[in-house]
DNA sequence: AGCAGGGCTGACCAAATGGTCAAACTGGTT
DNA sequence: AACCAGTTTGACCATTTGGTCAGCCCTGCT
């Protein structure tokens, strides 16, 4: 609790209940005290909870939509590029709460919306990437959509619905942790390479 | 609005609701309207908002849970088997609204743990199904959890972030969907086909 | 008709919550 | 000291929301 700028004090006790309880369950109350302030101060800085909202929400839009689009790289060498680009995904995904993004996004599809048409320019980039190995017979034929979705999928939903996965894997949520972070992410890439080879 | 047994119109009223909402989201008014009877009555045959709201999350977890524990068949035809349990888990959490239970899941883990320790009995069948396979020699040998969270990714994460993925694929809210429901599942299949064969 | 009991509801309540405001406080300037 | 602008807050407000309750309505029984 170092004296710091109220500003962002309140940016980050946001940022954490936002994320917690997403905008519904958050409350304004909390956000001042997590920030050290009352009430009033909290609004004297953001002059309703939707504004605060929107400036947290757009933070981690503007940290994750890069990702969609990622691989301006043209280089042949594609298998590194796919061990980057899920050590990207999965660092972050997993501290961006990627759970908060979906469920605000599906309460308000329109802020994605909005906020993607401006960036909407062009095709997808690994689509295109993907195609031009393909031309060059570089890597093996197939849509190269099912393999963008598959990507993210292999890198998000362990972390999306870890409970969930966790269970069915009979481990507790330690456990499961662990398994992500030091064996699944090389094994996730190892598949995801696979897929893509000739 | 046939005239039927009120508790059922309840039940599906609050279904409605509590996944549109989410617990915090949904309003125990909305639901009574849904269902076409006061608020009073509502409470008269549920006593509160978390005691209707368990029964509807209740309802949910039971039809999903079976999914991580399938594959009773022993049968050495394991592709027709991967086929099948892709159309079921597409399915099942298409029209079961995962994002609905990934969502309460978090914000109250112990309802998760509570209901899951009484099926919790043996190893994951998948695993063990896998296992047998790989000692007999007839699919590739890896990390049958690896392969299980890829199943369960590529089932479910198209459909949890639609509005995401959709956006990235530049596709509008139709296309995208037409894309999953007419050629990704098929895709995803032969995708988890090739990571299992030898 | 009279009555009993379950189903149903309008009116109401207490608590919570986002937001406002006048007054107090702060540090710097004249 | 007097003044000013920016900051901070306790007290307060209107609205929303889950929940309660006394009583009405309806049906079946005596």
């Amino acid at each position: 609790m170092a004296i710091t700028d109220p500003e962002k004090r309140i940016l980050q006790a946001a940022r954490k209940v936002f994320v917690e309880y997403g905008f519904v369950g958050a409350r304004m109350q909390r956000i001042a005290d997590e920030a050290g302030i009352s009430k009033a101060s909290l609004h004297y800085y953001f002059r309703s909870k939707e504004k605060l909202f929107d400036r947290i929400f757009a933070e981690y839009m503007d940290r994750v939509m890069p990702l969609l689009n990622t691989w301006n790289d043209d280089s042949d060498d594609w298998e590194s590029k796919v061990r980057l680009f899920v050590r990207q995904l999965t660092t972050i995904y997993g501290d961006t709460s990627l759970h908060f993004m979906v469920q605000e996004l599906r309460r308000d599809p329109a802020k994605l919306i909005s906020r993607l048409e401006k960036k909407k320019r062009g095709r997808n980039r690994f689509i295109t990437y993907y195609e031009r190995l393909m031309a060059d017979g570089l890597v093996r034929e197939q849509d190269p959509r099912a393999l963008a979705i598959t990507m993210h999928a292999v890198c998000a939903y362990p972390q999306l619905n870890a409970p969930m996965m966790g269970a069915a894997l009979r481990m507790n949520n330690k456990g499961y942790e662990a398994y992500l972070k030091n064996e699944y992410t090389e094994q996730a890439t190892e598949l995801l390479i696979r897929l893509m080879k000739k």
